[in-house]
DNA sequence: GCCGTTTTCGGCCCGACTGTTTTCAGTCG
């Protein structure tokens, strides 16, 4: 079995879970977890760095002796070092550490003094309320080892961007309408627009003592008040999501704002900036001594740094902090650049709206074109098209065309590739098109090295463009098939093919590590909505958030170019 | 365990809230 990057970061996490219940020394134990975090961040697969005799001691937070022990683990598949712990401590202890309010102090002590392992025995103790009698616990905190263990039984996953946005909107409403409430704003992984949102993070600017901790947890929504404090309070809504409030005032609101967007990694080598200029950050600004010299705004933030504005959504510490110190951050692209869409279904397949009325709304988005991409033959689910079905509907929107005023629509179609790797529609079609996506819709079991193969093989056709949805993960459903996505970008790179950004929010695939590595290799994007219906052309601002956690400007986009220039892009 | 335009040793981001406490540890973000 191949080692991939999450097993790494799997077990460096496991080690520091370890070492902190052992109460080792907390510095290192934070090494370990910011080696998972590199790791399990990092775009190219680490076992092929080593390959490559590649020295892992240049990644941050990477030293020698891990870097020892990542290749211990691609070699081995395991890590003596963590065998041994496992002997200390038994590792279904880690289990326990899920439950929010248990730590590691906590936890040991659980161990220690009642032999507690298993969520299954912590459960028995509760029921016989031997918790409370051990020192440093209590009534309340039995209580809430219970409520949680019930809450993880269900163990909600994290949101989709799309549905965190559903839950959010009424409840700033319902914020921004509390008298003495000046400004309401989402903060947290939210305002970096990850495609999942753990909690919900919400920034307040009220005057002083305007009630609105009182409000925020009187919200009809709201199933549990978790904690209720003058400038944060947290609450668990119905829906099981877990919202932060946090009011500060004007002169913070910057700082503030900065701090709780995150993502911490980001934070702590923001404030190791500010240490080494003799300052320092919190929620309430940046401060010399014990004045504040700057916090209004974000933009001072940085600027005391000595940074320019870093967009949200780069800000995970994966380099813009340096990007940004030798003026080098990107350009994102924005909604506004988009000039059409590249992937769109019709009532003729599995789509629910008609030719003109999809070509309507494209319009209507100010859009210059419209590519119409029916499914292949393969997918019989969907009502995919045959070789002659396709032919006839391409002269169904050239008559449409002609029609058509101020949208053009593009012939395209998505065409499934086989698992030979041959595509679903024989070339003589293929060449009557402006261009294909092409997409894997079976045999999402296949080996890695098959898959790879199989969706390389079908680049060498002439007449592939696009690579559709190139992971084929459905979020919080369905994991990404097994593939070398390095080696299929390499690939796509070498043949002069493009991948795409499927802006579903189900889907938002690729990932923002993988567009990453795509715009590194010279791979444009076609950021597309994959709608099958005029309202789900509006998902194209998903894909766009996604795009821009990727570093991704407006020049690696297919579709933010001009109807000629894309004409000539999409030759082969 | 990592790291270094003051350092190869001695630092390592910072604060709020809770619960169990007689002044603070543990946990969380």
């Amino acid at each position: 079995m191949p080692i991939h990057n999450s097993d790494i970061a799997g077990i460096f996490s496991r080690v520091a879970d370890m070492l902190d219940i052992k109460g080792e020394n907390p510095f290192r134990i934070r090494a370990y977890q910011n080696a998972a975090r590199t790791v399990g961040e990092l775009s190219r697969d680490v076992s092929e760095m080593i390959d490559r005799e590649e020295d892992l001691s240049e990644l941050s937070g990477i030293g020698k002796d891990l870097a020892g022990k990542i290749a211990e683990i691609v070699q081995t598949g395991s890590l003596k070092f963590l065998r041994e712990l496992e002997t200390e401590i038994p590792p279904e202890l880690l289990e326990l550490l899920k439950i929010s309010g248990l730590g590691p102090r906590k936890v040991k002590a659980l161990h220690r003094e009642l032999g507690i392992k298993t969520l299954a025995q912590l459960k028995d103790a509760l029921k016989e309320h031997k918790i409370r009698e051990l020192e440093g616990f209590g009534e309340k905190t039995e209580a809430n080892i219970s409520d949680e263990l019930e809450r993880i039984t269900g163990s909600e996953p994290r949101l989709k961007l799309v549905i965190a946005d559903e839950i959010v909107k009424p409840l700033l409403d319902y914020l921004q309408k509390s008298s003495g409430v000046k400004k309401v704003e989402v903060a947290g992984s939210y305002r970096r627009r990850k495609e999942t949102v753990g909690d919900l993070d919400i920034l307040v600017i009220q005057k002083k003592d305007a009630g609105v901790m009182d409000r925020f947890v009187h919200y009809e929504d709201v199933k549990k008040v978790v904690s209720q404090g003058s400038t944060r309070s947290t609450v668990l809504l119905k829906s099981g999501v877990q919202v932060d409030l946090r009011a500060v005032n004007e002169v913070s609101y910057g700082a503030a704002l900065h701090y709780f967007t995150g993502s911490k990694a980001h934070n702590i080598a923001v404030r190791k900036l500010a240490v080494k200029k003799n300052l320092k950050i919190n929620e309430y600004g940046v401060f010399r001594d014990k004045k504040r010299i700057a916090g209004r705004t974000e933009e001072e933030v940085f600027e005391q740094v000595g940074l320019p504005f870093i967009p949200p959504e780069l800000r995970e510490d994966r380099g813009e902090i340096e990007a940004a110190r030798d003026h080098r951050l990107p350009s994102l692209v924005t909604l506004k650049d988009i000039r059409g869409d590249l992937h769109a279904h019709t009532r003729i397949t599995d789509g629910h709206a008609d030719l003109k009325e999809m070509a309507e709304a494209a319009r209507e988005k100010g859009y210059e074109y419209l590519a119409i991409t029916e499914h292949s033959k393969h997918v019989a689910v969907a009502r995919g098209l045959n070789a002659e079905e396709l032919l006839r509907h391409l002269d169904d929107i050239d008559r449409l065309n002609e029609k058509l005023d101020g949208i053009v629509l593009l012939k395209g179609v998505e065409v499934d590739i086989l698992e030979d790797g041959s595509l679903d529609l024989p070339d003589r079609v293929l060449s009557e098109l402006d261009f294909t996506i092409c997409s894997v819709h079976s045999r999402f079991g296949l080996s890695s090295k098959k898959q790879t193969e199989r969706i390389i093989k079908a680049m060498d056709n002439d007449y592939f463009r696009i690579l559709g949805h190139p992971s084929g993960r459905l979020i919080n459903e369905r994991a990404p098939y097994d593939v070398d996505m390095a080696q299929v970008i390499t690939a796509a790179a070498k043949r002069e093919c493009f991948m795409e950004l499927n802006a579903h929010p189900d889907r938002l695939d690729l990932n923002d590590r993988h567009l990453l590595l795509a715009k590194e290799l010279g791979v444009k994007i076609a950021i597309s909505t994959d709608a099958h219906s005029t309202e789900s052309l509006n998902y194209m601002r998903f894909g766009v958030w996604q795009a821009r956690r990727g570093w991704i400007e407006p020049d690696d986009v297919l579709n933010t170019r001009k109807l000629t220039d894309l004409r000539r892009l999409l030759k082969r």
